[in-house]
DNA sequence: AATATATATCGATAATTCCCGATATACCTA
DNA sequence: TAGGTATATCGGGAATTATCGATATATATT
């Protein structure tokens, strides 16, 4: 994990907004519903983008800074890609505080 | 503590590299000592200015920035400024990590 | 193949950050 | 008061980031 590019990401409201709207996808997206039954791949661009207020692009762009640092996952799955917390790398974060 | 400043501030390396080094001043500084017997208050902004190979004037502003998030504490003691990390913030943001 | 939809990428501009040198301010000592 | 040292602030140029609209790509449907 590059400690630097994470705070980085973690440094715009808006990409940190994203990340607490994941934490609970039923409460913060209206029409949410997971897309696979049996595992949990999180949110598509699209719903994200809806909420947001920001442009397509921006978001897309967003989760896929989000994504580089490792913070959330990505699945494709046919023509949407959905993105989901990574809570593995969330806690490492919250462990690496005590090394800074 | 304002997170999203907070997280600017990390997202640095050199400052992220400021707050690692004043872990413990007798490793990191040569020339360190104690400026008061009894409190600790920290490093003065010429060792670190030293160590760190940039400007006096960028220390100075990042010594700034970390303090104004609350990394870090200062004390005036006649011409030097010391600053010491200031655990509390830094061990609340761990906490706080979570609740992203 | 043609079209429609979802997402990603490109190119651009404005805003912000990085980091500098120069200068100002604060404090100390003589 | 004058001069010296430590730190802070100012002004600026280069680099990066934020965010957009436009376009490309991937997938699905007919």
């Amino acid at each position: 994990m590059n400690q630097v590019e994470v705070f980085k990401a973690l440094g715009n409201k808006n990409r940190l907004q994203i990340l607490t709207w994941l934490k609970d996808p039923e409460q913060h997206f209206i029409d949410y519903t997971p897309a696979c039954k049996d595992v949990d791949v999180g949110v598509c661009v699209g719903h994200i983008h809806k909420k947001s207020g920001l442009t397509q692009s921006t978001i897309s762009e967003y989760l896929a800074v989000l994504h580089r640092v490792g913070l959330v996952s990505a699945t494709r799955i046919g023509q949407w890609t959905y993105y989901k917390r990574n809570e593995e790398t969330i806690s490492a974060l919250g462990n690496l505080i005590d090394t800074i």
